[in-house]
RNA sequence: GCGGACGUGGUGGAAUUGGUAGACACGCCAGACUUAGGAUCUGGUGCCGCAAGGUGUGGAGGUUCAAGUCCUCUCGUCCGCACCA
């Protein structure tokens, strides 16, 4: 019989959807597993990145579910977002139309991959239904105070009347009409995540083992924490009076430093310039000077060279008394700490160059306890205080400790901690997202939609042009009445943020399909599914996505919703998948069709070449002659499965009646059997497994015991299902009526060998082989290794002798 | 600049605790069979060398009886963050 992958695949994906054969059992007295690969955004058609990311979880849930766990493996559609109101502008195709078209599209092409989804929880994120949920959610923590409304930046295009997003700014322009965009300020709507940035750098301790390293990493850097001291500087008499300003304040982790300053510096945004500019108190270049720094976008700044202009204002030092003259400068950003800071170019390499620049005074305070300070450039490294009264000769942590103390007793300042996360903006200036439910009311202000009023629906008839907010300009959809007072209001026109959907989405997933009208999730179901116990995705979301779902759980868990600190035990970061170097793109026109791959070899080709051909979490590059190879391997087990005996149970064989060949079978195919364990529960690099299973049937080739046949089958058919599932099942049930899908237990004795090949070395430099017993005493095996390099240890002295059992002999000779 | 990851045959990759480097696969070479095919099977294949042997995990040192693996320095590639005070 021939191999037909695409007759068998298709047989078999319909027995799994008849017999709903991955759907979770509500039966919560088993052991369970959240298997989740993190769910795709329906841009039109899988790719080869889609196909790895749910190749790996696939094999990873139905190697559990194998085991006799209650599995939860959904799949869901991230469906908001700017492509379908760009496919809406580019095609003059409603948003909604193309999205549920897409997803449509999508969920046919996996399910010809034989993923065994848990399809009766799939929903996508813009169903009303989710949206409900995700408002009410938004309202309960507008009422916690976790949600607020301030004055933001924003890209901004003004010819068509839009916000952009970062990545949708190339060169300072707009990527559609090329119009240089600006940045406007606009109220957003704001989430705290401030206020759990502490836990959320905390709690990555609890995710040390399960995640990447790297992935910790990056979020540790994002949060960003930093201790130090914050006081205020004061301006001198004359500048009080001039400006109407007392005093602003600066945060630095180097108070240590603080007798090296030699100049303050502002934020182009800062009060005491917006001040300065309003009275009019700085000349015409400056100002003019100020201005362009000002409209520099900030993501720009960092690119420019240091520039500033002096005020002519001074503060004075909190510790000398010294008047300190007070620059803007462009490198001094208004978003982190206070956007003002106390300049040390001796020992910062910002305020270094800039005080070059200038002709500012460098003044070194910390001394490095052997050598001398660099030539050129700041000392930033640690040291001892010289010039700096009453803390000379301290250290530097000693004197960063009593730097503060000094403050705090003197009422100047005090110890503080800055994060670099930022509250995280959730308003979109767009149509195709999840409304903000809130009403702006002319008596009662902003206040939210009433609960039975959700969900707060999109207005189908809309046209988008990209130009403006679609919400905005409909004729009637804004206008609605106050939900406290009645008075007439309108409707908050900004959508939320996609993150947000995908920020709980895993939650949902947990809720039986029967509750969906009734709750968003129950505490009983998410009690037993979370956390997910296996996360599968790419590096790219490392940072935004895993926060905020991080973020999302702690507010659910204080807000009473949840039992649960971390969403994510174990997290597996998968690697693109490239051809030819570079990642699959349509403009390189390097990109792999997998429905063609489908098409040509079949599901179990494709899955078994992405898992083979490098492990998960490593870049994996495209090779058609491997993909041949992988269906090579395919064709060769299905030929030799139809030359066997069928039987139901496992053969039980009498293993030293078997030749060497039999027994060299039966121990590699119990050794894959002994590796799957490994692969399937901690490593995840089923190349090796897969490996391991074409040495187990290459050497099942070698010889011709039936019984022997039939085992390394019932066996490679179990351990490969997880991989390969639709060839598995197929000769599964044709030869064992697929009992070999349990548990299988180790056979010690296929491990046991009657001789045991060692290296003998010398010197190191392997020499000879030797056969020995497995229970060879020490000195007949360094005897017969002495034997087997006469040429290389004659005539010399025999220094040492190391044995390594079942391994090596290393003679060292001189 | 800071942080991280990774450098192993012609290629993808194996080597879990320091113990025979190159498993498995692709490619290539030779052969067999053949309805002459991009099928299947057998054997070979790190490099140099006829061989004995030498040499070999980016490079240079070091620790060790023994290093792809540990340490120091260095080069390269990729990724993340980026004036964060």
């Amino acid at each position: 019989m021939k191999y037909n992958p695409s007759e068998i695949e298709k047989k078999w994906q319909r027995f799994w959807d008849e017999k709903r054969s991955f759907e979770p059992d509500e039966d919560k007295s088993r052991p369970k597993k959240y298997i989740l690969s993190m769910f795709p955004y329906p841009s039109g058609r899988i790719h080869m990145g889609h196909v790895r990311n749910y190749a790996i979880g696939d094999a990873i849930a139905r190697y559990w579910r194998k085991k006799g766990y209650n599995v939860l493996h959904p799949i869901g559609w991230d469906a908001f977002g700017m492509p379908a109101e760009n496919a809406a502008i580019k095609n003059r195709i409603h948003p909604k139309k193309w999205t549920y078209e897409n997803i449509e599209y999508m969920r046919k092409e996996l399910a010809s991959l034989g993923l065994s989804f848990s399809k009766e929880r799939e929903f996508a994120t813009c169903d009303p239904l989710y949206t409900k949920y995700e408002q009410a959610f938004f309202i309960d923590m507008w009422n916690r105070g976790l949600v607020y409304r301030k004055k933001g930046f924003l890209n901004w295009c003004p010819h068509d009347q839009t916000v952009l997003a970062n990545e949708q700014v190339i060169d300072g322009c707009c990527w559609r009409c090329d119009t240089p965009i600006v940045q406007k300020e606009m109220y957003q709507y704001y989430i705290k995540i401030t206020d759990y940035a502490d836990e959320l750098l905390n709690d990555l301790k609890k995710l040390e083992n399960g995640w990447p390293n790297r992935v910790l990493t990056m979020q540790r850097n994002w949060i960003g924490k930093s201790v130090g001291l914050e006081f205020a500087f004061r301006l001198d008499e004359e500048g009080r009076e001039k400006t109407g300003i007392e005093e602003f304040k600066v945060f630095t982790t180097r108070p240590d430093t603080i007798c090296g300053v030699s100049y303050a510096a502002v934020a182009p945004e800062h009060p005491l310039v917006k001040a300065m500019l309003e009275k009019g108190l700085l000349d015409n270049s400056s100002q003019k000077r100020i201005e362009a720094m000002h409209r520099m976008p900030v993501r720009e700044r960092n690119m420019a060279e240091k520039e500033g202009v002096p005020l002519g204002v001074y503060v004075l030092h909190p510790i000398t008394g010294e008047k300190i003259p007070v620059w803007v400068a462009n490198f001094v950003l208004m978003e982190y700490g206070s956007g003002a800071v106390m300049a040390v170019p001796a020992h910062d390499s910002r305020d270094y160059d800039f005080a070059k620049k200038y002709g500012l005074p460098i003044k070194p305070v910390i001394f490095p306890k052997e050598g001398g300070l660099p030539d050129d450039g700041a000392y930033t490294e640690e040291g001892i205080v010289k010039g700096c009264d009453g803390f000379d000769g301290l250290f530097s942590k000693e004197a960063i400790e009593a730097i503060i103390k000094w403050f705090e007793k003197n009422g100047l300042g005090k110890k503080v901690i800055n994060f670099r996360l930022k509250d995280w903006g959730v308003s979109r200036q767009r149509y195709w997202g999840a409304p903000i439910p809130m009403v702006h009311c002319p008596k009662c202000g902003v206040v939210p939609e009433k609960r039975e009023n959700l969900p707060v629906t999109l207005p189908e008839d809309v046209q988008i042009t990209g130009e403006g907010n679609p919400l905005d300009h409909h004729p009637t959809w804004k206008y609605t009445k106050c939900p406290e007072c009645g008075t007439d209001a309108t409707r908050e026109t900004d959508t939320l943020d996609t993150f947000v959907q995908s920020s709980w989405y895993f939650l949902r997933f947990t809720t039986p399909r029967r509750l969906w009208e009734k709750r968003a999730f129950t505490k009983e179901d998410t009690d037993y599914w979370m956390p997910v116990d296996q996360y599968i995705g790419g590096i790219e979301h490392a940072i935004l996505h895993l926060l905020y779902a991080r973020f999302f759980t702690k507010v659910f868990r204080d807000m009473g919703y949840v039992n649960l600190d971390e969403p994510f035990k174990r997290l597996l970061t998968q690697g693109m998948v490239l051809k030819d170097g570079a990642k699959m793109s349509k403009s390189k026109g390097n990109v792999v069709d997998p429905d063609a791959l489908i098409k040509r070899y079949g599901a179990d080709t494709a899955r078994l070449f992405i898992l083979f051909a490098a492990p998960p979490m490593q870049e994996l590059e495209w090779n058609d002659n491997a993909v041949e190879g992988a269906n090579r391997f395919l064709r060769k087990l299905f030929d030799r499965a139809c030359k066997i005996e069928p039987c139901t149970t496992l053969p039980q064989i009498l293993h030293s009646n078997l030749d060497k060949d039999e027994k060299e079978a039966r121990k590699k195919v119990y050794e894959a059997l002994k590796k799957s364990e490994d692969v399937y529960v901690e490593r995840f690099t089923f190349n090796t497994l897969i490996a391991a299973s074409m040495e187990a049937l290459n050497a099942l080739d070698r010889q011709q015991n039936v019984q022997v046949w039939q085992e390394g089958m019932w066996i490679l058919l179990n351990l490969l299902e997880p991989i390969v599932p639709h060839i598995c099942w197929d000769l599964s049930e044709k030869l064992f009526g697929r009992n070999n899908f349990g548990l299988i237990e180790l056979r010690e004795e296929v491990f046991e060998v009657e001789t045991i090949s060692m290296a003998v070395s010398v010197n190191g430099k392997p020499r000879a082989q030797i056969e020995v017993a497995p229970d060879a005493k020490k000195e007949d095996i360094l005897e017969l290794a002495r034997s087997a390099v006469p040429k290389w240890i004659e005539g010399k002295t025999v220094l040492k002798e190391i044995l390594v059992p079942g391994r090596l002999v290393n003679i060292v000779v001189k």
